[in-house]
DNA sequence: CTGGGGAGGGGGCCC
DNA sequence: GGGGCCCCCTCCCCA
């Protein structure tokens, strides 16, 4: 599921100058520029060879949309026709936004669902030549959004390591990353796309964990976590099957639900 | 089998 | 144009 609604199809793709688009690229031993003096060897390194960790990193993880299967309504649509939250049609509780957990203000209109999740498979890091990431379908007709018109008919600038096309050299060179993975954690080796995404890398090595649930004593690393631990303390979860209208906290769980045979659609 | 945590991915938006 | 952050998704693994 291409997470872009910008990418283009092939045809009438400009070639842009990858001399110019290349992002730098760490060795190992050189911090990425945008991470700057993050990288601090705080802890001894694992016992297994940098390798390994890439090598496992480059473990392919996507199986496939669930939205696809499902014929989930977007959450984005039921956003749109209940203004109810990205519960939707699915969901009968009130999901929690990130901004309501953390008490922050929101800063900006949530981008459209469903057509996130990319290309999958992080890393490859190493395979840099062939495009490494098995990219998802789209999640079917009528779930695909329109590139704007404007943008149709303007150039678009393809990569070179797969077959996205973007309509800006900016998401263009974003992309990029995404092969190249130009910031390296020094301590296990393993590559990123982005200095945040390394960030959130260090803190599995340092133990950090800033995000802290409101209703119990627990803390995560990584905000998203946290957000689908908040799940667990409501009575109404998110996702619902339409069989048997059990609700569960995350999608993969209502899948799982699904193929395991669900009791009521049986 | 189920629920949940951990880790990581992607594009979009704002500054 | 780049960096930082947001939001949501996905997969693996374990209890």
């Amino acid at each position: 599921m291409p997470r872009s609604f910008l990418v283009k199809k092939p045809s009438s793709t400009r070639i842009p100058n990858y001399g110019q688009l290349d992002t730098r690229a760490h060795d190992v031993d050189g911090a990425c520029d945008s991470c700057g003096g993050l990288l601090v060897p705080v802890l001894r390194p694992p016992a297994g060879p940098p390798a390994a960790a890439a090598c496992d990193a480059a473990r392919p993880r996507d199986r496939g949309s669930l939205f696809a299967r499902f014929s989930l309504p977007l959450p984005a649509e039921a956003k749109g026709s209940a203004g109810a939250g990205s519960a939707g049609a699915r969901g009968s509780g009130t999901p929690l936004k990130d901004n309501q957990i953390l008490n922050l203000p929101r800063r900006r209109p949530v981008a459209p669902e469903g057509l996130r999740g990319g290309c999958g498979g992080a890393a490859e890091a190493l395979g840099r030549l062939a495009c490494p990431k098995p990219c998802r379908p789209f999640p079917g007709p009528g779930r695909r959004r329109q590139p704007p018109r404007d943008l149709q008919s303007r150039r678009c600038f393809s990569c070179k390591y797969c077959e996205k096309a973007y309509g800006s050299l900016g998401a263009l060179k974003m992309h990029i990353r995404t092969h190249t993975l130009p910031c390296v954690c020094k301590i296990c080796g393993k590559a990123f796309s982005r200095p945040w995404l390394l960030q959130g890398h260090i803190r599995t090595h340092t133990g950090e964990k800033p995000y802290a649930c409101p209703h119990c004593s627990r803390a995560f690393a990584d905000r998203s976590n946290l957000r689908a631990h908040l799940q667990t303390h409501s009575d109404v979860k998110k996702y619902q099957c339409r069989a048997c209208s059990k609700t569960f906290s995350r999608m993969s769980l209502l899948a799982r639900h699904e193929d395991g045979g669900c009791c009521a659609a049986s």
